[in-house]
DNA sequence: TATGAATGAGGGTTCATTCAT
DNA sequence: CATGAATGAACCCTCATTCAT
């Protein structure tokens, strides 16, 4: 995350990293991300855009980093169920552990169009695309049943993803996440009818 | 809606809904819904303790009628599959019919601690414990695989319907309820796995 | 100036046209005006659109005050030539006791396209139009020269009246109005070729 | 304009002009003209000695270059009225062709204390200087009237030629530049009473 | 001769909310 | 039941300028 970049874009990136712990982005002001970062608040609009594309920036680098692990990870696997799997385990058991940008991402900024233009948005993008794929060729290969719309399964695997995260996010409670992501998994590719 | 109130609060209640339907309610401002409802911006505190108040009033309203809907429909089913099977189908076109409440309750409460103690909360709250003790006596019925964690089972429903109408939602698109909710029915209840 | 407003709105008017005596209104800041005013920021935006329309507004009314002063002294000449030197002394005399407002109008709003579209300028284009009016009645009675354009004329009347201002305003000189605005008379009415 | 200058300074003159002809002087940024001139900031501070001193020099450049084809023409003509023709005629053509410094000249430098302090400045008063000292000798010589103060007609043609263009410099009109210099002469010079 | 990183001070504007009448 | 005048606190953002290298 602090690669490449001047050292003041480093330190304002980081500060609001550590802020996001604390409170909501909308909480948080441009004065506190300077004085945590120790620079002024003018450098920070040097670097970024806006308040706005700060966050943004910030998201997408971590988005990324979790894209080259999921796909490390699944490019391990060989079955489509396999690699199905893993994406709703790494994806949930990440939420989990990195709470602050499960908030950001489930909460926050899906109520700012701007987000949607945004670096982080197509790499999100580019993520579901991928799953996508796994599941066309998981049909191709007769893993997976022909009849299945390949775009719902993503939206079922992606909301189940994201509710099964959402309580534990918002009232910060501990969940099981190895019981819920199996769950998860046998729910949709067992089925749930006796 | 407008009914029982005081005129008053009645107009406030609507221009609010009214101005929902053009911006995000942080977007909209005391000032616009007391022009919009042609009163002053002082009795809007007469009526609601602040501004986040009279949302959630508005909200609770809609949500209120939305389970009273879903009660009737649920009624007519006698198996929990087809029950839920109607959970899923009504909820979907709900959100899609009305997408401002869609939008609110998808994208803007949730980040307010508030929301969670008010009365549109508890209501949706009672929506999902019907599903949940729709789950639970199919299971006991045999309906129902008794390897399900019924709790998951309802996470994974109601972030599968939240899911598939979030484009929607989110950029207006159009999309086709029925089928996608029978994929998202067929998905659930019989599995993707070959 | 003081009439018809909200007492917050007065107080605001004249707080900017006490601060005007003092500074640009560029180096005038809005903390100031409240300050003065001895209301808050906020009030300045309840009533004016920004900081910019609350310069024009308050240059407005003395503009109006100004166009009822110049038709009375207009009126009670008869010849077109009486007249359009009423309006050369008055206009030089009101800059030059008035300098605030001189300063405004020949120096501040010029740059700001904003003002060209606000009721200050239009009340100066209808004080342009009357001149213009003056001076085509006056040469179908046969007291102007024909071949003159009546739109140049008043273009160097009020070119001539305010260059004749300007070092006055700007380095806070003083004049001899009634000899300047004799010379300027003679020249225009007269020619100054031999 | 280029001449004698290092490259830097060159590049930075030249990407003023440039952005003079697109927006206002207070509305480019320093990070603007930098850009433009492909050098840094910083640079501008080797140069000059802030942001407005830059825009002087280049002011100053282009009004000596006017200074010295004024006088050219000038000097063709023998009479003070053909002298003064010529000054009104040659000055307004400039400020309708040259509009970018027209818009300088007359709106956004008059504002600023330093710039009478400037070079910019003081070569404007020197040509003042000699039109003042044409209409002196023109008295002398019995071309013009004795009773005109030489003072008060220089401002009355200054004022005149300026109102003749303000129009045309701040709505981007086109006007007949001929036509309306041989109206301000024949006003001026022979007077516009029957 | 030129860079690029950083500063720092300021300023306009927004808005939910209150309260006397 | 309703008004309307006023508050007050906060916040984002701009930009000319400096200076070590």
């Amino acid at each position: 995350m602090s690669s490449h970049h001047p050292p003041g874009k480093t330190k304002i990136l980081k500060a609001l990293s550590c802020l996001l712990e604390q409170k909501n982005f909308n909480a948080i002001t441009t004065a506190n991300i300077a004085r945590e970062a120790g620079v002024t608040e003018g450098l920070i609009y040097k670097y970024f855009k806006d308040k706005k594309d700060l966050l943004f920036e910030l998201l997408g680098e971590n988005i990324t980093i979790f894209q080259q692990l999921l796909a490390v990870k699944i490019n391990k696997k060989s079955t489509a169920i396999e690699k199905l799997n893993v994406f709703i385990t790494t994806t949930t058991k990440a939420y989990l552990k990195n709470r602050v940008f499960g908030r950001i991402l489930l909460l926050e900024v899906r109520n700012s169009p701007e987000y949607f233009q945004s670096n982080a948005h197509s790499t999100m993008i580019s993520i579901e695309t991928t799953i996508h794929e796994i599941i066309i060729k998981g049909m191709a290969r007769g893993e997976i049943k022909k009849n299945i719309d390949p775009h719902v399964l993503l939206k079922v695997m992606v909301g189940s993803i994201e509710h099964a995260c959402l309580d534990a996010i918002i009232f910060n409670q501990d969940i099981d996440a190895s019981s819920v992501t199996n769950q998860i998994n046998n729910i949709l590719f067992k089925g749930v009818e006796q």
